[in-house]
DNA sequence: TGTACATCAGTGAACGCGCGTTCACTGATGTAC
DNA sequence: TGTACATCAGTGAACGCGCGTTCACTGATGTAC
């Protein structure tokens, strides 16, 4: 009977704030005192939870991985293939992801800084990556596609693309950005387009 | 008969430094000090050429932006369409591109960051995506495909989304990943494959 | 049930360091006569 | 051609500040008897 001690709650609650702040500011932008701060604690407590600030950001974007992990199953596990995969990109391209910090996909927000992350950051956003692929070509498999691996890559290049770029822009615009390339996606892979 | 003065180059040899360094190391990863003293000079003389930091960004970014659009320029205006946007896709997602830090598009490397940038980049980086778009959507229009702007949306995310995920991955599968890439995009606009 | 004690999560002052920025200065260059 | 002077790009020491990290400590909690 392993039950979370306090101990563990808090440290839970320092990689939440640290996963939402990291989404906000940059892997960069993320001190140590300000993030404590957030977290309801002094700065000086940190050491008890991870050896360095490298050590946080890699367990911070172990964290984003099996949120969104938990996202890609609850698309892809039930339901027709078709119907799977248009659920996933309406999801991953809604305009409610465009502006949340709290879970989601961390490839629009953080692979621009993967190249730079501590090296057990970026081991484990290269298994996030894989993990998102296989599971596309899985689905595209599925539905008979060619080439479904190729297939996966410009699927999920596109979705993490638009994302980024709509970041970029005003609400309005990115809303309108969203829009559209929900339609032109679904319409590329021949889904129904039940927008 | 206006010819550049020595600080003319000097703020010249600043900027193409940093914006070198800010692909490398990130907009927030680049300091005064570490700047100036690749520029071959100290940190005290940054401030005859810049009001602040935040100056630097936004000149760089414009720096960058214009660069690439020349480039775009080289590959989208002589020629046949088809031909046209077949050697933008192979220039943009070629193996060179990867690692090249002087030049080429500033879209994936600075996206990311482009929600913290200070105003006046942020303005620029807005109208860099809106340029590309644009030009995209031209050639796409010559070729008579329906919906050209949302294709040229489609296209721009993909050609981003692949370069930001490629440079996440190491040498030998970010090499697979844009041949492939560069194949399926082809393929997809129904243009030759002259790879 | 009540007392004594060990544990340990969290506190907060202090450290060395590098940041962006300022400023009094130096010394090469170009113009005036 | 030679001297005197103004200009100004670039120098380098200094500033206040916030960073990541350390560490002696406090005080709440749980166990032992």
């Amino acid at each position: 009977m392993e039950s979370l001690t306090q101990k563990d709650r808090t440290r839970a609650r320092i990689l939440d704030e640290a996963a939402k702040a990291m989404r906000e500011h940059g892997v960069d932008g993320v001190g140590v005192a300000a993030l404590m701060k957030k977290a309801g604690l002094t700065h000086g407590g940190f050491y008890a939870h991870f050896a360095s600030r490298d050590d946080l950001v890699a367990h911070s974007v172990d964290r984003m991985f099996q949120d969104s992990s938990r996202l890609l199953d609850r698309h892809l596990i039930d339901g027709e293939a078709a119907v799977r995969i248009a659920s996933l990109i309406d999801a991953y391209l809604s305009v409610a992801a465009l502006r949340s910090l709290d879970s989601g996909c961390p490839l629009p927000d953080l692979s621009g800084e993967a190249r730079r992350m501590p090296d057990a950051a970026r081991r484990r956003f290269a298994e996030g990556v894989e993990t998102f692929l296989g599971a596309l070509e899985r689905v595209l498999t599925e539905l008979g596609r060619p080439e479904p691996r190729a297939l996966a890559a410009s699927v999920l290049s596109e979705l993490v693309g638009t994302m980024v770029l709509a970041r970029t822009l005003d609400d309005e615009k990115a809303k309108r950005v969203l829009d559209s390339a929900r339609t032109t996606m679904k319409c590329r892979l021949d889904l129904e387009d039940q927008a």
